[in-house]
DNA sequence: ATAACATATGAACAATTATTCATATATTCA
DNA sequence: TGAATATATGAATAATTGTTCATATGTTAT
């Protein structure tokens, strides 16, 4: 009887990937500037003191990993947080931190 | 009012620090590893098909971030994860991949 | 004390990564 | 069309990181 998790290497390779983008601290800043309201991303630079190029290219990896999703008004690109899961998780890490 | 996650910059770094670790293969798979029991480094070297060195450096970062401890018996060194929140965040990061 | 075994660790190397800079793309407005 | 604004992106660079190799430390048994 086996009652361990059981995951095969590409999905462990997808957990690792995954976890890499909260481990550097301009993305989790995005994530929670992103946390009550959707902004664009001349608002995201500016509220993180960062230039536009560092935070776009930021913004890019986070949308890969679907943790954002973004819509265009006009000439600016509005960013939100893609799902619940982002808040929860933030959460989670919090607590071990916090101990 | 403000609804927002509030965290000083200090913090931040410090959850970041902290989803690092498991921004790895080889410490995702060594958590695994120790899902359902205590190993010793050999042992947990053998079963990942890795050098001993490689994976007592890796332990060294997991303990570190106090996510396994240690004990001695006799010349070996057993691990084992060092609380709950662990299988936890292995859980929440699958749900988030397997959507 | 010495040999054998298990683990830890420092240095070196290759690979990955975050930011910057310059520039390209896209939209709006005159 | 052309200027102004917002965003995206490729190349370059500096910093970080995972593994390997050699070796040190610690334990056991003879």
């Amino acid at each position: 009887m086996n009652t361990g998790i059981e995951l095969t290497d590409e999905k462990i390779d997808a957990l690792a990937e995954f976890y890499k983008v909260f481990g550097d601290a301009t993305r989790i800043k995005i994530l929670l500037t992103l946390y009550e309201k959707e902004l664009c991303v001349c608002d995201i630079a500016t509220e993180l003191n960062m230039t536009q190029s560092a935070i776009s290219h930021q913004l890019k990896i986070l949308k890969q990993m679907r943790l954002v999703k973004n819509r265009r008004e006009g000439k600016s690109i509005f960013y939100a947080l893609a799902d619940s899961h982002v808040s929860m998780i933030i959460a989670q890490g919090r607590e071990h931190i916090e101990e």
